[in-house]
DNA sequence: CCGTATCCAGCGGGATACTG
DNA sequence: CAGTATCCCGCTGGATACGG
């Protein structure tokens, strides 16, 4: 009888995939991590060269997933907070391995973020 | 004065995740992993639904990247040997946190394994 | 300020047929 | 066996303009 409960799935991954491999998630996670909480145009200034569409689709995305917490305030001008969920957290956490290897191994090709960014500590 | 060398840097993962976010790349770097070397049918077979254009395509992205190792020998008929470079067996150790993040998180959207492999243990 | 609406180009990736 | 050659479709993501 086998012991499945350590056991990786890689079909588990795939669901999570399409939402992480996107161009900016990764970044937009690992930026949010860094404080309790950022707005829209924070985080547009922070990843340097995204569209407004192309922020507002990947937010969306990572929110449908449940990584990230978005709360309105009624104010106005309109004020919006984005925050990690816990599960959002952990996944920084789980992708830190990932990142040092990509250091380790220099796969430098481009940079998405912003020059006075890139050296910046991301956990 | 800052200590960079610990720091971590999202622009290093930006290079490798055009090909780690591929569709089989992930599927094949941990197959891979388990045996010595795996032949191009075989890996075929493993992903299960996996056309030949595509599995030509990410291997020999994956090639590359130097994340595996192609050997040919002059046979007939032509045998071929896939393994992971020690590069790509350390990607691997790497996203373990990642899949066991997936798997607890249980993010089940869909599988590209067949069936009598999901289960399978990955790594 | 925080997005949405619209349009559009590039490419990932599947289906199928064929070759050394 | 191990791919290559085509064709094609859908999604990602950029540019731009506009709305609550």
């Amino acid at each position: 009888m086998e012991e499945e409960s350590d056991h990786l799935c890689l079909c588990c991954l795939r669901g999570i995939m399409p939402t992480i491999s996107k161009k900016w998630a990764i970044c937009i996670i690992s930026e949010l991590g860094r404080r309790p909480s950022m707005r829209f145009s924070e985080i547009m200034k922070d990843c340097g060269e995204i569209s407004p569409k192309s922020l507002a689709d990947v937010l969306k995305d990572l929110q449908d997933t449940g990584l990230i917490q978005r709360i309105a305030y009624s104010e106005v001008p309109p004020r919006v907070e984005y925050s990690l969920t816990d599960h959002g957290r952990d996944l920084r956490v789980a992708i830190g391995p990932l990142l040092k290897w990509a250091k380790q191994h220099n796969q430098l090709y481009m940079s998405y973020r912003k020059p006075e960014l890139a050296h910046a500590p991301d956990i």
